[in-house]
DNA sequence: AGTGAATTGGCG
DNA sequence: GCCAATTCACTT
């Protein structure tokens, strides 16, 4: 037989070597190796044992050399055909490596890992020469008593911090070998099960003292016990047995020697959501529009092919019950489904809507599971044992055979992006997963991205409308609270005199109330006191930031974090020529003590990620809060999403302005969404519900559309915009940030960056069209003792403006300054 | 010349 | 990312 080769990537390399090496594979290794299966090998000078996947089998190899595989991770851990294909994509679609594509899909606990082991070399002809250090005879001392190798973990353990030098020292001296050890890939527990052999009435008069023919009478009280606790309950756990017999494993063992007894291994499955006595899901009753887009995306998901969809349901629609409709659909025909939410969507009440309905078929996957729950999960998807997923964006990588359909709730959240390596977005990831396996794609939310919405426009989606509340619902009656005019604004309070007395008559009245704060004040734009208006940047119409001068705590700059434009402070507004101009920013903290002081017979619950540490605590607080132990959640984000609160009648949000003034071209998408979800909190099922907006720019287009719940308004209004400034969807944007520790290294790398793109553009790349900002300093210039720069660069993404950056990409990882790190993020989710 | 520290080039 | 070979800066 020939000899074979593998085309393997390595899952531990930087971009710039990532990719494809050929191995060869050694016979006794031929039948267990093939695409998709991950293996350790040798690599690098000193062949450092590595992970690494296998892409190609075959009989030939170009290359002159060749070291072999060291041996297959395990038989059953292997990447499906269609995220290996994934996985290419990936790389080619955000620039990161193989490996890095790999680690994303396959948790960490069902990959393993390599762990470092030392021993002495036995082999002592070997040149000893070099530098001899008296303080590592000790380490040497204690590996050569020893006779198994040692971890890196253990020995710094015994030795503490020099260890590491001390091993370096004595590998130089080739007196230790370290080698690499693969931890194992089957996290699978087992629980014990015992059963009786005999008849119930055999046992109870063994128990008795009776004898039976053929068996042995019982000798002790506790093998009497145990019989007995087997009669009474039949198959039981060892560990139940145990204590119900109050017995050790050495009566068991007794028991099951003598045939009395049998046990059985039963591998356990961590469900930390298992469905246990829910009630039955209530039979889904849909109106005539609801039926309508159920029947549409059920035909497009029966056409085979690959479909994309956007479902536009206005709060309160009942999008959710299109979404298991089809889910049915899909699983009568065999097929299963991923479900991705936003992480605070994901709550035990939306996860006991799904277990309720789909049952033992449901898998959830979410970032607070421990590796054993995650491994569990990824176990049953794999095996099809789970038909229903249910996760944040990491599960639209869920090992599913044969998906149908692959949802996506509440599509404009821009947690789908993910903004570290790999930096993909759950949107493209689905529909490339759609497109290979003849999927339905489907896109859900009451505020479509600008993005998704246009991409339906145009066709590339199907638009599916769902324009009436379900039930009797109704739209709470919305005010506008002028703040400027309002003598508590001018207090700098956030607090307006309405908001302050309607949360009053509403605690009096004994109803609940949310409160809305935009985020944590750290950034400060300017506005007008007297027109509300903030300064914007002349270039690119997004909100300018004040950045006080290093080493000035009273003079400051305007700074426009999308294209670094600095400008000085004006003088005067220049929308209404008024001189008073003021710095705007609060946090929630600031608000509750504010809050306090005003209201003070209520009782006052926040939510922010301050008081939410963990993913109980948020639960809790939720619970708490239905249970109504406080009046008036205050919070961000979190309180806006996924939670009917029947007893919630007002809702007010503070400062809507400063999602306003964000520093992001997609502010006003944002508050559009923000202040669309928060306005459906009010009232869902009961009594018309009151939401009251404070605001310093009552007249602002943004703020009158989400009051009058216009999304299409909205949309037109927004697209004409980023036409006219060239912004997503009518471009793509490439976020390049350099770090580095060394300030001088840092600017002079940026040069080269520069310099390097005019080079590519000028040549190589000289068709693909650009506009290029920067570099300049990162809105958050020193982060972890490293200062960053960027560039922004506005271009269309393909093929060839993809390459480009690959090449800027390579170029910097293998020879770009040395200390710095370049890193590319396209079309990130903040700026 | 000799030493250790910083830099560079390559990995199949 | 990690290693070793190479260059570099500085002592002896």
């Amino acid at each position: 037989m020939a000899e074979m080769y593998a085309g393997v990537y390595l899952l531990n390399v930087p971009y710039a070597i990532d990719h494809v090496y050929d191995y060869s594979i050694p016979r006794y290794l031929c039948d267990m190796i093939h695409r998709g299966c991950f293996v350790t090998l040798p690599f690098g000078n000193a062949n450092r044992s590595s992970l690494a996947i296998v892409t190609e089998v075959r009989d030939h190899s170009d290359q002159p050399r060749h070291k072999p595989i060291f041996s297959v991770c395990s038989e059953r851990l292997t990447l499906s055909e269609q995220l290996l294909g994934l996985c290419f994509f990936m790389k080619e679609q955000t620039l990161c490596t193989i490996g890095e594509a790999v680690r994303a899909m396959v948790p960490a606990a069902v990959l393993g890992h390599m762990t470092e082991v030392y021993t002495a070399n036995a082999d002592l002809t070997a040149p000893a020469a070099d530098t001899y250090h008296p303080e590592d005879d000790d380490v040497l001392a204690y590996l050569r008593a020893g006779t198994v190798p040692v971890t890196t973990a253990a020995l710094r353990r015994k030795f503490g911090s020099r260890t590491d030098e001390s091993l370096l020292r004595l590998r130089r001296r080739h007196l230790i070998l370290r080698d690499a050890r693969y931890d194992g890939v089957d996290r699978t527990t087992y629980t014990t099960y015992y059963s009786l052999t005999l008849s119930r009435e055999q046992v109870t008069l063994l128990a008795a003292g009776t004898s039976l023919p053929g068996v042995a009478p019982l000798r002790t009280a506790k093998q009497r016990a145990v019989l007995k606790c087997l009669a009474e309950q039949g198959e039981m756990t060892d560990r139940a047995l145990l204590a119900a017999a109050d017995c050790t494993d050495a009566v068991l063992s007794r028991l099951a020697e003598r045939g009395l007894i049998v046990s059985r291994k039963q591998a356990d499955i961590r469900r930390p959501y298992a469905p246990a006595d829910l009630p039955p899901p209530p039979p889904l009753f849909l109106n005539e529009q609801q039926q309508d887009a159920v029947s549409e995306l059920c035909a497009m998901a029966d056409e085979n092919a690959p479909r994309a969809a956007l479902l536009y349901g206005v709060t309160g629609s009942g999008k959710t019950s299109v979404m298991m409709a089809l889910i049915t659909h899909l699983l009568a025909r065999g097929k299963g489904a991923i479900v991705l939410l936003p992480e605070i969507a994901l709550t035990p009440q939306s996860i006991a809507l799904f277990c309720a309905r789909f049952g033992e078929t449901v898998a959830v996957i979410h970032s607070a599971l421990s590796a054993g729950e995650r491994y569990d999960a990824y176990r049953r998807i794999r095996e099809g044992e789970a038909r229903v997923v249910l996760g944040t964006r990491s599960a639209v990588f869920a090992p599913m055979q044969n998906p149908g359909a692959i949802i996506i709730d509440e599509e404009q959240e821009h947690t789908y992006k993910s903004d570290s390596d790999p930096k993909y977005h759950a949107r493209d990831i689905a529909r490339y997963r759609c497109a290979e396996e003849n999927a339905l794609m489907l896109l859900a939310s009451a505020t479509p991205s600008l993005e998704s919405y246009y991409k339906a426009t145009q066709g590339s989606y199907k638009l599916l409308k769902l324009t009436r509340r379900y039930g009797k619902a109704e739209l709470p009656q919305v005010v506008i609270a002028d703040m400027r005019r309002d003598a508590a604004g001018i207090g700098d309070s956030p607090m307006g005199t309405l908001l302050c007395e309607e949360l009053t008559q509403n605690a009096a009245d004994g109803n609940q109330s949310i409160l809305f704060l935009n985020r944590r004040g750290y950034h400060h734009y300017v506005a007008c006191r007297k027109c509300g208006v903030a300064i914007s940047c002349p270039n690119c119409s997004v909100a300018m930031t004040y950045h006080t001068k290093r080493g000035s705590y009273t003079e400051g700059d305007m700074v426009c974090h999308f294209c670094g434009t600095r400008r000085p402070l004006p003088a005067a507004c220049p929308e209404c020529g008024h001189e008073h101009l003021t710095r705007q920013g609060y946090g929630t903290q600031r608000v509750e003590e504010e809050l306090t002081h005003l209201l003070p017979s209520s009782r006052i619950l926040r939510m922010d990620t301050d008081t939410t540490t963990t993913k109980s605590s948020y639960d809790e607080m939720l619970t708490s809060f239905r249970a109504g132990e406080s009046d008036i959640l205050l919070g961000t984000q979190m309180v806006t999403k996924g939670h009917d609160f029947p007893r919630v009648t007002l809702v007010g949000v503070l400062m809507a302005d400063s999602s306003l003034y964000l520093d992001d071209y997609r502010a006003g998408e944002r508050t559009f969404s923000m202040l669309t979800q928060v306005i459906g909190r009010a009232g869902r099922q009961a009594a018309r519900g009151k939401a009251i907006i404070q605001t310093n720019n009552p007249d602002h287009d943004i703020i009158r559309l989400a009051c009058a719940q216009d999304y299409e308004g909205f949309f037109n209004r927004e697209i004409r915009l980023r036409r006219m400034l060239v912004f997503p969807p009518f471009c793509d944007i490439a976020l390049l940030t350099l770090s580095g520790k060394d300030e001088k290294e840092l600017f002079l790398a940026a040069g080269k960056l520069r310099d390097e793109l005019s080079r590519l553009l000028g040549g190589e790349y000289a068709d693909v069209q650009v506009q290029i900002f920067g570099p300049f300093e990162a809105p958050v210039y020193r982060v972890d003792r490293k200062y960053r720069l960027r560039m922004v660069i506005k271009c269309r993404l393909n093929k060839r403006s993809r390459a480009m950056f690959a090449s800027l990409l390579t170029s910097f990882g293998a020879s770009g300054a040395s200390g710095t790190l370049l890193s590319i993020d396209f079309n990130p989710s903040s700026l």
